[in-house]
RNA sequence: GGAGGGGUGGCAGAGCGGUCAAAUGCAGCGGACUGUAAAUCCGCCGACUUCGGUCUACGUAGGUUCGAAUCCUACCCCCUCCA
C-alpha cells in the first residue's frame, strides 16, 4: 500500500502532488499503469451548467491521465443526476428535469474542453458519455436479477453516505439509496463499453468507487480500480472554493477571467505550496522555491499560482490581462480598463442604485450601509454621504471614476 | 394504521401571548492593523425609506385576542416508537 516506490509516471506524478487520498489495490494499479495504457473516468453531475473550483482537483487529475497517455472518460451523470447522490448532502436535491440536465451537460463540456483533449489529433483523445444512455433504458426486474442481487442492504447501511443520513435524522428517500446501485453500475458498464479498469473521484465518492470495484468483480468483469482525491480544505479549515461572490466558477459567463484570478492571488500563504501542486503544472522543483518563500514575498509565489490557474482555465492572454489589471489597481492604485464598466447615462445617477446595479451590494440597504461604515470609495476617497448622486463634476475633467467597495472590489464608471 | 416529538433568518439553535426583525454561535460584509495572507480588535448583517417610519417574515391556510413565532383548528412535511 506504499506510495513510496510507485513505478508508473502517472501514478509518481500525482502522488507526489498530493491527489491521492485512498487507492484500491495500488500496487496492481500500479504495475497495470506502467505496463500498459489504461482509460479512467470520473463522473461529474450535471447539477448546474458549470463546474466550480470544487471539481478541479478532477478535472487536473483527468488531465495529468491524458498526459501520461492514458485515455480520460469523463462521465456524465445524466442518468444519475435524476436521483441525486446522498453522499455529503443533509437533505435530498431538487430533481432537475431532462432538458435542465441537458443544458447542463453542454455547459459542462464547454469547461472541460480547456483542460481535456476531445480531438482525434492524438492517440488517446478523451471523451464525454452520458450514463443516461444506459441507465434510462434499464429494465427494473432486470437490474434487480443482474445487479441488486449483488448488493448487501446490511453493507450499503454502514457506508457514510447512508449511515450519516440515518444518525442525523435526515431523510433518505428510496431513490437516493438506490443511486449507490447506478454509479457501481456505471463503472461495470464502463469497463464493457471501453475497457476502462480506474475510476476516480472526491473522497466522498470512496464508499460508491469501491461498491463498483466490488460489483465488477461479482459480474465478471475485468479488475477494476478506485482512487479518490483528498477534499482540499483551506489552512484554516473552511472547503475551498467560495467568494465575496459565491462559488468559483470555472467559466467565463459565471466568473470573469478577472475574479478567477483574484480567487488564486487571495489564496491564504499555508495553502501555496498546496495549491500550485494541485492546481499549476509547474514542475516540482520550481514549487519548491516558491514554497520557501517568506513573509511578503510569498505574494509572488501568489502571482505564479494566479496566473498558472487561469492560464489553464481561462487562456494565456486573459491570464496576463487579469494579472496586468491587478498590478494597475492594487499596486499603482490607478484605474484600469479592463475592470466591469459603467456607462452613465443621465445626468445625475444615485450612487446606490449605481452599486445595486454593478452587483457590489446586493440591496440598496446594504449599499446604505457600506456607504455609512466607509467601505465605499469614489477615486479612493471614502464617500460618507447616502444620498449622493454621480454627476459630471465628480470626474473632475477625467474620462472615468473608480467606485470601490472594500479593498477588492472596483467598477469604472464612465460618462455616456 | 396507532402513540409521541418536531418544522424559526445562509446554517446550527434559543424564544413559547406584548419589551421580537426574533438571543447565541458559525458563515458573510465593512473598518483598523498588514503583504490584495492569516490571526486579532471594532462595527454591521430582512426589504424599502423623505431616517420620522413603512412593509414582508418564525411549514401552509384559517381562527381567538386590543395584540400571536408564541394559544386554537385543519392541512402538508419530517423524526421516533408500536403494529
Amino acid at each position: 500500500m506504499s506510495e513510496d516506490n510507485l513505478k508508473s509516471e502517472f501514478l509518481k506524478t500525482i502522488s507526489e502532488r498530493g491527489f491521492i487520498h485512498q487507492c484500491t489495490a495500488i500496487e496492481e494499479l500500479d504495475t497495470q499503469l506502467s505496463k500498459e495504457k489504461i482509460s479512467a473516468y470520473i463522473g461529474f453531475d450535471c447539477t448546474a451548467d458549470s463546474l466550480h473550483v470544487g471539481s478541479l482537483v478532477s478535472i487536473m487529475l483527468l488531465r495529468w491521465l491524458q498526459k501520461f497517455g492514458h485515455t480520460p472518460i469523463v462521465l456524465m451523470g445524466g442518468g444519475t443526476t435524476k436521483i441525486g447522490d446522498p453522499s455529503g448532502k443533509d437533505e435530498a436535491r431538487q430533481l432537475l428535469s431532462s432538458e435542465g440536465i441537458h443544458k447542463n451537460m453542454m455547459g459542462i463540456r464547454e469547461v472541460f474542453t480547456k483542460y481535456i483533449d476531445f480531438t482525434d489529433n492524438i492517440k488517446n483523445p478523451g471523451f464525454m458519455v452520458n450514463n443516461a444512455d444506459w441507465l434510462d433504458t434499464l429494465n427494473y426486474i432486470g437490474l434487480l436479477r443482474d445487479v441488486g442481487r449483488h448488493f448487501s442492504i446490511n453493507r450499503m447501511l454502514t457506508f457514510d453516505s447512508v449511515k450519516l443520513r440515518l444518525e442525523r435524522e435526515q431523510n433518505l428517500s428510496f431513490l437516493e439509496f438506490n443511486y449507490m446501485i447506478l454509479q457501481s453500475y456505471d463503472f461495470v458498464e464502463l469497463n464493457k463499453r471501453f475497457d476502462c479498469t480506474l475510476q476516480m473521484g472526491g473522497s466522498d465518492q470512496w464508499g460508491n468507487i469501491v461498491s463498483g470495484v466490488d460489483l465488477g468483480r461479482k459480474m465478471g468483469a475485468d479488475q477494476l480500480f478506485g482512487l479518490t482525491t483528498p477534499l482540499i480544505t483551506t489552512a484554516s479549515g473552511a472547503k475551498m472554493g467560495k467568494t465575496a461572490n459565491g462559488a468559483v466558477w470555472l467559466n467565463e459567463a459565471r466568473l470573469s477571467a478577472y475574479d478567477y484570478w483574484q480567487f488564486w492571488r487571495n489564496t491564504e500563504d499555508n495553502d501555496v505550496g498546496k495549491f500550485l501542486k494541485l492546481f499549476t503544472e509547474l514542475p516540482m522543483s520550481e514549487i519548491a522555491k516558491l514554497e520557501s518563500l517568506e513573509g511578503a514575498e510569498i505574494n509572488e509565489a501568489k502571482k505564479v499560482l494566479a496566473f498558472e490557474a487561469t492560464k489553464l482555465c481561462h487562456g494565456e492572454e486573459a491570464a496576463l490581462n487579469a494579472q496586468k489589471t491587478a498590478e494597475n489597481v492594487f499596486e499603482k492604485g490607478n484605474t484600469d480598463q479592463d475592470l466591469p464598466t459603467k456607462i452613465l447615462n443621465k445626468e445625475a445617477q444615485s450612487l446606490l442604485d449605481i452599486l445595486v446595479e454593478m452587483e457590489l451590494c446586493k440591496s440598496k440597504g446594504e449599499a446604505r450601509r457600506l456607504v455609512q461604515q466607509g467601505g465605499v470609495k469614489l477615486d479612493d476617497k471614502a464617500l460618507d454621504d447616502t444620498t449622493k448622486e454621480i454627476v459630471s463634476s465628480d470626474f473632475d475633467g477625467k474620462e472615468t471614476i473608480k467606485l470601490s467597495v472594500g479593498k477588492k472590489k472596483h467598477v469604472l464608471l464612465k460618462k455616456g
